[in-house]
DNA sequence: TGTGAAATTATCCGAAG
DNA sequence: CTTCGGATAATTTCACA
């Protein structure tokens, strides 16, 4: 579930029109083969085997749709700081965390504190609901949350 | 260039539909039309049509490529939480760090702390570099660096 | 890697609920 | 207003040079 470990390794052979093709799926997901072979040099057929090769070979994971949560309602995001007990696992903190339907995403951390939970919730009742719930998970000792008032993302 | 303010009220007219097509573009951001309309139980038009409108309306705002970035050579993650000078204003401060390419993400936060600022590195001495050249922008006051040891992400 | 052909898909239209 | 069916353009996909 959490990831991180084996078949993580660097792939050695990435060159330039790699990440030019990189590049172009990031600023547009659904880019046409063609397109992109006309930017990078080459014909439609080989830019799709290159990009069927980064699929392959695991550097590319996905294509996704990138959403505004706030035009849905979901208008609070924030950041929960948790710090667990002692006992608790690695594997605990990250499946009872994301159990919870509003966590986004989990990210276990080295230093004074366990864990950096990411949540999207509707308003700030919602966020004190969901904060509560993570505390009430057993093994969590303390919890410092980080209102997002403002976000920048590369790209 | 921070993402808030005037534009981002709630769509009203979303219904179950959308809402499908938007869970099963974010599992899959480059599935055919056809294949979203044969699971919401529409047509392949019908389907275009919502996916053309949530674009329109904003509720869409792209598509992208997921990548796994320890397969390119840069396998530190790290959250590093800045404090800034009382002088130093919103702007400044996504701007600041923005400008940092290995700065993946910049959050503006309430509370004692301003920002959290998220970075991706090829190795440790890399992410000591970036934090050092962080802290030389200036009216940076604090700095504490989370680093990530591993992390999950919602679907 | 490129070319070309075939299968699939995107896109637009008028018509209908 | 949204959907559907069909017709055309564009794209994907694959075998072979």
């Amino acid at each position: 579930m959490l990831n991180k470990g084996a078949g993580d390794n660097q792939v050695e052979d990435i060159d330039d029109i790699d990440r030019a093709l990189l590049r172009l799926l990031h600023e547009d997901g659904r880019r046409t083969f063609a397109d992109m072979a006309a930017q990078v040099g080459l014909s439609t057929a080989a830019t799709k085997r290159r990009v069927d090769r980064l699929r392959e070979t695991g550097v590319i994971t996905g294509f996704t749709v990138q959403v505004d949560h706030k035009k849905l309602g979901w208008a609070v995001e924030a950041f929960s700081e948790v710090r667990y007990a002692g006992t608790t696992n690695v594997t605990d903190i990250v499946e009872t965390a994301s159990r919870q339907p509003e966590v986004q995403a989990v990210y276990t951390v080295a230093g004074d504190l366990d864990a950096l939970v990411q949540v999207r919730v509707r308003d700030l009742e919602h966020l004190q609901e969901v904060i509560d719930r993570l505390r009430r998970t057993g093994t969590i000792t303390g919890t410092r949350t980080l209102m997002v008032l403002g976000r920048w993302t590369r790209s």
